[in-house]
DNA sequence: CTGAAAGCGCTAACAG
DNA sequence: CTGTTAGCGCTTTCAG
């Protein structure tokens, strides 16, 4: 009396007590092992009553699993931070997850930053990992071999990475935007493309030209940069001053968009009177701009769950299902078409 | 031989074994307990030749402590997904929690959704928390006290919730977006709010009434609403119904305003010249719009950095250093001045 | 169906 | 400074 108590917290062995059984069979009751319907009501009854929580470290550590899930983005900061693609992803993925009952460990680290990302991927006892990476270096590859448990990617890697993954149409988008546009008689197209070493930017472009292609054109520019305002900014100035007839733009990203826009008003040219312009993504630019993007919507929440189920499946079966999952992207009609 | 061996991985047993030490000196040697540098340097030769990860399990299990810090976000999928401030936060809190060697774990729930969070925060075995929150409900309130670990908060909590936190200085944002306009010769100025059922746009808001009140002045508007550039648009045709003289927009985020933006440049109205527009947040929209909108930053890394450094501290030394820390937001000037 | 007992891998007293 | 000895809380044989 008078004594401050430790807290300690309920262990199995207080409720396996308390139920007046042993804590074996404390244990099977609360889990799925064989016990008497009348023992495991007990016992969970008791649980209840007591507000056990089962240690997850001690389960951890008999079990051997850890329904720890990371999600390692292996990417620089600052791209990471402003891409409104990964940072949704990441939302969304940990919400799928977290449906599934797995508890979503963020491992952000630099790109080329490996040594950290092993320690992550080890210190967090995950059982599994989502990749989502646009980058791919040896050091990647090495650590993931090195981790050695269910990975998948979101977005195809490479092929030498023989990893499952769940995709976008890229191809489809890129196709059906110069199908688009050349129905809207627009003649004169122009891409203003994302990064050259990522995949799916290569996707859209070669959709894109093949679209165009088979209506007898091909594009007027292909202009490679980030994903960024700026860049479409900088590169519709450069397309304007090599053609000032341009009369389409397909962008590979609203942001994209939203620079290509910029360089139009100030040039005097009206979207979508003068030019039309497609976009890709379907963020929150796409609504803000005036007039209105029109873009390929990408499938993230999709994305997430697919992987998600991908992942809880090998990790229950011991197998993959299916290795790759390709998700179609949709068609969103606003003004500047 | 030709027999498969379950691979098990390397226990510090086998690099005590290895380096002719007890497992215990060899735990000592590894980390920060009393051993001769001889011994420290063998061990820990052995150990990086056997490959040796401690099992976090079972660290986690003797030492009671699990680095885990776990990010709750319990709000809207919706807001969550599309808020730039949030999902920013998040990054850039995994960020620097992963820096300072902790395991950032990520639990997204939804507002009312406490259950979830209760199960997330437990079965996480996190050792601290930081909230992410705008709406604070009793569930909240019962889960956090429950928690009982370390938690501070990003973004004051209300006064009943005595938590550590860490916020941005919004009043003195909206003080000094009336300064700005007013300087500039603006007289006929309407804020276009965020939700008023959070505390930070009603502090936006305050410090902005009141630097023009230092004017004499009083706003001839304050529309409440989300953060969205939908919201934007129709409060900016709203006030330019009421008042087609309207001469400057203070709008609480970018989105905000490059939805008034929308809506002006449908009226005919130019910006800068009819009317200058001053924003929050300076997120990548800020720098799409045409002109380029004046903004202030909210310092992100900042905030993330700073609550990272008082949680490392209270789970360390066992008591906060500072329970709370406000940080300053940037003017960044643009062309919507 | 249930109880006893043996660890999972590690850290933290406690002696030496 | 180092080795021995107990567990941390739980699951999982193995007998009964």
């Amino acid at each position: 009396m008078g004594e401050i108590m430790a807290e300690r917290a309920v262990t199995i062995r207080d409720v396996a007590k308390k139920a007046g059984v042993a804590v074996s069979t404390a244990s099977r009751a609360l889990g799925n092992g064989p016990a008497s319907l009348e023992t495991r009501q007990k016992v969970r009854e008791v649980a209840q009553e007591l507000n056990f929580v089962p240690n997850q470290a001690a389960r951890q550590l008999t079990s051997g699993r850890s329904n720890i899930i990371a999600i390692a983005v292996p990417e620089r900061t600052q791209f990471l931070f402003n891409d409104a693609f990964v940072s949704g992803m990441i939302s969304h993925l940990a919400d799928s997850f977290t449906q599934k009952t797995f508890l979503p460990f963020l491992a952000l680290t630099g790109p080329h930053d490996t040594e950290s990302l092993n320690k992550l991927l080890h210190d967090s006892g995950a059982d599994g990992a989502v990749v989502l990476s646009f980058h791919y270096s040896k050091g990647l590859v090495d650590t993931l071999a090195q981790f050695d448990k269910p990975t998948i990617f979101i977005g195809q890697p490479p092929h030498h990475m023989n990893y499952p993954y769940v995709d976008v149409d890229s191809f489809h988008g890129g196709y059906e935007a110069a199908e688009l546009l050349v129905q809207r008689g627009r003649r004169r197209i122009a891409i203003i493309a994302g990064p050259d070493d990522m995949l799916s930017p290569q996707q859209r472009t070669s959709g894109c030209v093949e679209g165009l292609a088979a209506a007898g054109l091909e594009p007027i520019a292909i202009n490679v940069g980030d994903f960024t305002s700026a860049h479409g900014y900088q590169a519709m100035k450069e397309i304007l001053a090599d053609d000032p007839q341009v009369d389409a733009v397909f962008a590979h990203s609203d942001q994209i968009a939203a620079g290509a826009m910029q360089a139009l008003s100030q040039y005097g040219k009206r979207v979508p009177q003068d030019l039309s312009i497609v976009g890709f993504d379907d963020f929150h630019v796409a609504r803000a701009l005036s007039p209105g993007l029109t873009t390929f919507a990408q499938p993230l929440a999709d994305l997430a769950e697919t992987a998600t189920e991908m992942l809880a499946w090998r990790l229950r079966h011991g197998e993959w299902k299916t290795t790759a999952q390709v998700l179609p992207v949709t068609l969103i009609l606003r003004g500047s078409l």
